[in-house]
DNA sequence: TTCCTAACTTGACACGGTGTAAATTGACAT
DNA sequence: ATGTCAATTTACACCGTGTCAAGTTAGGAA
């Protein structure tokens, strides 16, 4: 039972996470996260060994937070392959609005930090074996489009979901939450669905 | 007809372009352009305002010298909107190798780079641009997948063939440019043209 | 020859953002 | 009272970008 009022390090998440939705991840400094969560600079780095793992850490704050695991449990739990197929894709529409700000300003730095680059690929691993789940449990019926390996198609899946798309998709064509979720989820039964 | 050797701004753009290859568009600093294109770092100053529109121009430069232009003749003389689409994507993905350096670096500063965003944006519309013509041409043929409307099916399109998509598939799930070719082709085909 | 100009050089510096270091304060537990 | 822990303040080093000023070099025109 933690105190009514956050403690220091979850006010850093909060005050990180809410910067970088408000600024799409971009020119947030170290300076402006700590006036943000009450605290000065160089306090940052007592709990933080750098701006790196800062962003990190806060992945993985906004995952728990989000609950998405939970939120997976119904793709998991589906009696057939389009319909795993179908709720995955669900689950990504909804959890990629909250994340954006914080995925932004890690993608921004994974090329030059490893750290950074570890964390991204770690969640894209994870992403992609969802894909990967999905696409087996299509195989197995025999509902995986004709010509279409396993790992083709759960490639061209991985990439059909990725957090770039999303973002083109949403904030370039205008694509709201829902309609970003309905046309994913039938462009992937036209591509990896068997008639 | 000009000189056998090259004037200065040619060999700071083949340096640039070098450079950025070499190192994936990562950790290129202007000292190190000037020094490969043998001239001195200020001396860069001279040609260019500031590193953003280097690096633009570069990319003009680079789409010069690879003939996009003349290569995108054939997908534009297409019979039909299937062969139009395979074309396109046959370009792209023949494209995509020799630009990636630079187009990497330039997607690094857009999201701070009020010129490098627009630099990018004004490409990513001439992508769009061949996305939106290979669909309407598939439209007026009566053979674009049924319930898909032009402008979702070349929103679709258009992130299928982002060169961030190209990257993950060739540089992470280890396509080869052939395979990204081909795949990419059915992929599309599967998507877009009605059976 | 002399002069001019353009291209380039060297050296120094300001700025902004990250990260480090040292000394200090205030609260709380033993 | 003593120790410890979280946080504070001040100061500074580092790096890459971009700017400024003054000096050099080569070619062409008079």
């Amino acid at each position: 039972m933690s105190s009514v009022k956050l403690d220091t390090k979850s006010r850093i998440f909060e005050a990180t996470w809410k910067l970088m939705e408000d600024h799409h991840g971009q020119g947030v400094r170290m300076s402006d996260i700590a006036k943000a969560a009450g605290i000065s600079r160089q306090a940052l780095y007592l709990h933080f060994d750098d701006r790196s793992n800062l962003l990190i850490a806060t992945t993985q704050y906004m995952d728990e937070k989000s609950g998405i695991e939970e939120q997976l449990q119904p793709s998991r739990d589906a009696p057939d392959g389009k319909t795993r197929l179908r709720e995955y894709i669900k689950v990504m529409g909804n959890h990629f609005p909250n994340i954006q700000g914080v995925a932004r300003a890690l993608l921004a730095i994974k090329d030059t930090d490893e750290a950074a680059r570890a964390a991204w690929d770690e969640r894209m691993g994870a992403i992609r074996e969802g894909c990967e789940a999905a696409i087996t449990m299509l195989e197995a019926e025999g509902n995986l489009v004709k010509g279409l390996s396993r790992k083709v198609a759960t490639d061209l899946l991985w990439v059909l979901l990725s957090f770039q798309n999303w973002d083109q998709l949403t904030n370039h064509c205008d694509w709201s939450s829902e309609e970003y979720i309905s046309h994913i989820q039938k462009q992937a039964e036209r591509s990896f669905v068997a008639r």
